[in-house]
DNA sequence: AAGTGGTCTAGACCACCTG
DNA sequence: AGGTGGTCTAGACCACTTT
């Protein structure tokens, strides 16, 4: 880090004063990106204050420092090599779509600074197919939600996103009371609903007329379909997100952060 | 777990005894796979042992246990719930390339038993034009190598690949020496090279005369266009794989796991 | 109440990198 | 040689779930 002199530890609050706190650790990656990264304090490409003086400076254990660390470089802020120490990397600030990361369209655009508006929205109640019913492990005729609606961005339709449901997760004016453009998002509000992962198929596709003219493009023109299960921590199916995306519109892109396997 | 009895507990190598180990937690993962998982001695459904049992049976803390059992949820073999224990998830036997963990197609098609060959592959000397320098973060007209080549899987073409490689990264010599029909593998396989991740944008197309030449299909038809820049730990891109892959053919899917972002 | 996972600590030792 | 991260331990306490 540039600056040179000694700095006050940080106090953080006290552990019995809050009921039912966050991660200690999740607190004191927060004040390393605050402080160290997102301040400039160290620059992309230098190095972070070591572990035993970031444990010193938060009061907190090594251990817990390190997963702190872990976290910010799971979220592509730092690289840690072994006997070096931790490397600020540099920030891209494209507005891309992390596919690696469970999270709506809307709060991807809402943490990037940028609005996406929901339109021709309803949520209908309907029946399972056998096709949805085997994604949804749930009977043929099974009553479900569906959640049709077109994502518009600077005035312009760029996806088209169909949600199917069960109908019994959720009771539908939970569901009508709680939404307000993604259907993720409600489920994941819900706790008690333990989602947990997707696992998210994608396909490259020539629009039909139907989703065409939804999104206001000439048929046959190329974009992306994703066919999206989303889990909860016992694996049991949610919600199967279809959404048929323009790549045409350069709103946004589509990426992966692939990582190489190794323990820790 | 159904079997009831006590079971002996498991002697790992001695410590000493081996060099340059892996780590324990690494090898505790394998060893609760291959006893607990993959020998369906506990079913999709139901629960590990629990950490304090696992920690005394291997003979390991609690901390390393937690640690093996984090990596088994990454791996998508397990969820973990507090209070209750760590669930086995269902297993897929679909041959899928999981575009979140950075592995080669060979090694996917390797692991799933399946066999990917190489086609039209060269190793030729070129020059960086503006776009890959900017991307590669080297001089324009700075020396790399270009490594073209078809992908065949069942005697059909499915993709065609070009890595760019900055010619000083590794001697041409010793890259026409490893190589094996995968670049991102001989890199991988340099631990001094510190390859660390990629970062991986997808886009629909439709291939162009050259590349349907490539792939034997008509012109026109709808593919998936990737460009991956693969990165070291300190963030020094190593190596551009440029890919065009068909879609038509069936004898994979691309999938991303998309994980929700908590703390540990 | 009992059992499970979730978090955190202090200390130890090892492996890696740089001067 | 000295500093850095990598791994591991034993123990403690807390929060969640089930009985």
């Amino acid at each position: 880090m540039s600056a040179g002199g000694e700095e006050p530890p940080v106090v953080l609050a006290p552990r019995a004063a809050v009921k039912s706190r966050r991660a200690l650790a999740d607190e004191v990656s927060d004040l390393i990106a605050r402080e160290y990264i997102f301040s400039d304090v160290v620059a992309p490409g230098e190095l972070l204050p070591s572990e035993a003086k970031l444990a010193e400076r938060y009061g907190v254990s090594r251990v817990t420092t390190r997963a702190s660390l872990r976290t910010l470089r799971e979220a592509g802020l730092i690289s840690i090599r072994h006997g070096v120490g931790s490397v600020v990397l540099p920030r891209s600030d494209v507005l891309r779509y992390g596919l690696d990361r469970l999270s709506s369209f809307e709060t991807f655009a809402r943490e990037a600074g940028r609005d996406i508006e929901t339109d021709s929205l309803v949520i209908e109640e309907s029946v399972a197919d056998e096709d949805m019913a085997r994604a949804l492990a749930i009977p043929i005729g099974a009553p479900i939600l569906v959640v049709p609606r077109t994502k518009i961005y600077k005035g312009t339709a760029v996806a088209w996103l169909v949600d199917h449901v069960p109908r019994d997760l959720l009771p539908p004016e939970v569901m009508r009371a709680e939404f307000s453009g993604s259907v993720l998002d409600v489920l994941l509000a819900h706790d008690e609903l333990h989602v947990d992962h997707a696992e998210c198929e994608i396909e490259p596709v020539t629009f039909s007329e139907e989703i065409a003219a939804r999104l206001g493009v000439e048929p046959g023109t190329v974009g992306l379909f994703m066919d999206e299960l989303v889990y909860t921590t016992e694996a049991k199916p949610v919600v199967r997100c279809l959404g048929w995306h323009r790549h045409d519109h350069s709103y946004r892109r589509f990426y992966v952060r692939r990582r190489r396997q190794v323990g820790d």
